[in-house]
DNA sequence: ACTTTAACTAACCAATTGGTTAATATAAAA
DNA sequence: TTTTATATTAACCAATTGGTTAGTTAAAGT
């Protein structure tokens, strides 16, 4: 019978992957390819899907008949799975907020020196950001129309953030490196100059006339103006 | 009968204020004050609200109804003067996205020397998008969702942007006053470091736990910051 | 006064949407 | 093999939503 989630939600109230389900999958060969080629754990293919849609409409403009359509598979599954449209949200949200703060901490711990841990985080920061352009924006925007859930996150120490790069940066001056200013204005500049122009992506291109290709390039070249920028701006003198 | 807007939309296909209707208002005085205190013209009133809902809300997220009693009017008025969601979401875009892509030129034509001239964008751009903080993301995120309606704009001329400051940067680079970079990497880094903090207010709220009064002066302090913060690295050694 | 047009309303409607359910297939225990 | 729990489906449902419409009020023309 439809037992479903009765069991799964009661027992762990989040979708921890289910002990076991549809295990007959870990060798590439199939007797049955049965709905499409790929045939990958039910829920992370839903989940997949989810990321794809939701990053595109938004909450609210994505459907959840759209996300089994991606997911190829029936729609009450999404609610087998995640039981309701908010909590499979949850569950994307939370791999994008992930994603979307960096892990500062370990961006910032490289054994290099004070300027060369800024060029190793604006680098490898806006390559993060440019493997799904859509990213910055929708999870920007997502918390701008609800900011509890970020709080949530927090609270559940699911994401944690700027202290470390804000030591460093006192540090730094201190030690005479850079010049004295509000540690959290600089982080908020190196973070800014990173995310914007892929947020933007869309008017930057149009703006410029630039097709894909040269917008790469144009990001690409950026990646070392920007680190440049910031160490020209506060290098102390 | 209900001709509505055949004629109106026929005759003139976008809602440019109607020739006659609800005159009485210039005067301050009201006979009747039907609904609520301010008896503005309806179908700027609907527009107002329109904005309200579609910032905080987005296009999928805004409801007609929503709209209609933030207006304190009858739903089948939106329809009436702006016949379809899209059509009033047109409106509202095409406002937002002028007050989002800065009148460059009128921002960077003062009479003042290359450095001033950055001061004076920094702080008033950023003061107008502080006027209201949900617009950076709002339109970043509509756009992101649907660029076309960016290009529209663009084709009709009703927005027009960078060529000014880029050619006064490279004015700035000729004679010397700054160093020799991609002008339009300038423009953008300029650009990100003043829409930002504001795109991603709540976050910098939670992240370092200040409340609206405390962010409103961070970000005051921050206007003298950011274009000390640019001017440094731009200017020529 | 009367006729026409514009502004406005309440009720309605078809389509969409998130979510449920009863039934079924499949795999795991027993 | 039989039983039991899990995975999946098609059909369904109530609520919501954008949009319409027939009719009403109020203002201009005439």
């Amino acid at each position: 019978m439809g037992e479903k989630y009765s069991l799964k939600y009661t027992k762990n109230d989040r979708n921890s992957n289910m002990s076991k389900k549809n295990t007959g999958a870990s060798s590439i060969d199939s007797k049955k390819s049965s709905t499409l080629a790929i045939d990958r754990n039910t829920e992370k293919r839903i989940l997949e899907a989810a990321k794809n849609v939701f990053y595109r409409k938004g909450l609210s403009g994505a459907r959840m008949q759209e996300i089994a359509d991606a997911a190829g598979i029936n729609k009450a599954m999404l609610h087998y799975y995640y039981r309701t449209k908010d909590k499979l949200f949850d569950a994307v949200f939370l791999e994008a907020a992930s994603k979307f703060f960096p892990n500062v901490i370990e961006l910032f711990n490289v054994d290099l020196p004070f300027f060369g841990k800024i060029e190793y985080f604006v680098e490898n920061y806006i390559t993060l950001m440019l493997e799904n352009h859509r990213l910055p924006s929708f999870v920007l925007n997502e918390i701008h129309q609800n900011p509890e859930r970020l709080e949530g996150l927090l609270r559940n120490h699911a994401i944690v953030i700027p202290e470390r790069a804000i030591f460093e940066f006192q540090k730094a001056m201190m030690d005479g490196v850079i010049k004295p200013v509000d540690p959290r204005q600089i982080v908020i500049n190196m973070i800014a100059l990173c995310i914007f122009p892929v947020a933007a992506r869309p008017v930057i291109q149009i703006l410029f006339s630039l097709n894909d290709e040269q917008y790469f390039e144009f990001i690409e070249t950026r990646k070392k103006e920007v680190s440049k920028f910031i160490i020209n701006s506060i290098k102390a003198v």
